[in-house]
DNA sequence: CCTTCATTTGCAACTTTTTGCAACTTTAAT
DNA sequence: ATTAAAGTTGCAAAAAGTTGCAAATGAAGG
């Protein structure tokens, strides 16, 4: 077993259990433990999961209740929360996909907004349900507890079923010439529908995600019709999505 | 069980019952006293959790809660919920239904539980993510706030397509001539889909509820094949059920 | 196909962390 | 005050981690 293959093997592990033990691991990938805790050492250093004493957790594990999200980026979160909240009139559809910066859209929502939300994020729908105005679809299928998102065929195919005016899109990565980009196969999917199901594409990005690809493309750069980041839109790392056709704010 | 897991477990129980006991949590982790005592130890030092003799407490356990709920009907569920546990299996595909007493079971799961939980009720959809062990699918649909499950015809198709080994039905009243009924249209429909999708029904009533009835029936008495009370198994009130030929727990 | 070179891997010796036990002390409840 | 349950402390065994090193592997070029 190649070690790029060990350790993607690792990280889907990771995502179906949020957590993996070294020696299970051994065991799967027959080989030994140093090799083990050398690929866990190299994906904790890539920031793609928590190393502990005697295996390894998954990031999103850690984040539900040991750390205090980064100070930092929340208050970019939220700023990016409240243009994007702009973006939303009165009895529009929504559609929402997963990641902190769109909680903190679905926390900033203002009471008096009415509106439907189309989401399979658990987190974002534990927030809307609590909204006084927001009628709430949910988007059923297998719950992927790593991410707390729905995830599946089903989900799939329910989003196809929708015509949206909005989707907004937490974003992984943003790059001029690969468009929005992500790691994980099935986010990957859904976020495709999503786009695909809307009139508009709203894409949130704090900035160090841009000019950033990983793997995957969930679509290209001209299918976004807005990019809202933390920035002054006048902000020159902005200018080339500008000129490619996107409202920056 | 990893450390980080143990620990991520003690809050995940104090954050339901607001408090843990010593005992109770080595039979959940299978770890000795002593690393349990650490464990809160370090949970506590890191202001997690209040240690106190024999276990400890939840940090909002200083301000009184004053459950909707009244205690008295509470310590009855809980009572149902343990019984209602019994049943379950591992590798079990489990469908519940919304309700207070399904909550009540949805906290006391014990943590080896390998299972997979199919619901369309958001608190309990909340509980079986929070869970170790156990899939979740959601049934998928709009959120209907008051009862915050989902209905609609969609959630409806969805669970007609599930085979599942057991389904638990909160109940809002039974009785012998007209067996479960309920008082929403919506909710009537989903539980009748839910009875017709599993090999095994599960009906959790408080005392209360027997004999007693509403406008819209779920499913005939014959159609049950558990009844599960607060009451001894042997209550008088209860030997109509017995002879109907359901299963009194 | 072979050689070379950098990388990867497993092993061995050693350190650290974690865990359970035993003896003893403290607590709380009758 | 008595007693059983819980807590404490010290300790030793087991598990996990670390480091250095040599063998194995794989890619690149001849």
């Amino acid at each position: 077993m190649l070690k790029k293959e060990r350790q993607a093997y690792i990280l889907h592990k990771l995502d179906l259990h949020n957590k993996v033990v070294n020696t299970g691991l051994c065991a799967d990938m027959g080989v030994s433990e140093d090799t083990v805790r050398r690929d866990l050492y190299e994906l904790s250093q890539a920031g793609k999961l928590i190393k502990v004493h005697g295996g390894a957790l998954s990031l999103a594990f850690n984040e539900v209740r040991f750390e205090s999200t980064n100070v930092y980026s929340q208050s970019k979160k939220v700023k990016i929360a409240e243009k994007a909240i702009g973006l939303i009139h009165n009895n529009m559809y929504v559609l929402t996909s997963g990641g902190t910066t769109i909680l903190e859209m679905a926390k900033q929502l203002p009471p008096q907004l009415r509106a439907t939300f189309i989401t399979g994020s658990i987190p974002a729908l534990n927030l809307y349900i609590a909204h006084p105005n927001i009628n709430v679809i949910v988007v059923g299928d297998k719950v992927n507890k790593a991410s707390r998102i729905t995830v599946g065929a089903s989900a799939l195919s329910k989003i196809r079923e929708v015509n949206a005016d909005l989707c907004f899109l937490g974003t992984n990565a943003i790059d001029l010439q690969r468009g929005i980009t992500d790691n994980d196969w099935e986010v990957v999917e859904l976020k495709r529908a999503m786009v695909a199901a809307s009139a508009k594409t709203v894409c949130l990005a704090i900035s160090e995600k841009l000019n950033s690809f990983e793997a995957l493309q969930v679509c290209a750069l001209k299918q976004i019709d807005y990019l809202i980041t933390e920035l002054d839109p006048n902000d020159k790392v902005l200018q080339p999505y500008v000129e490619a056709g996107i409202t920056v704010l």
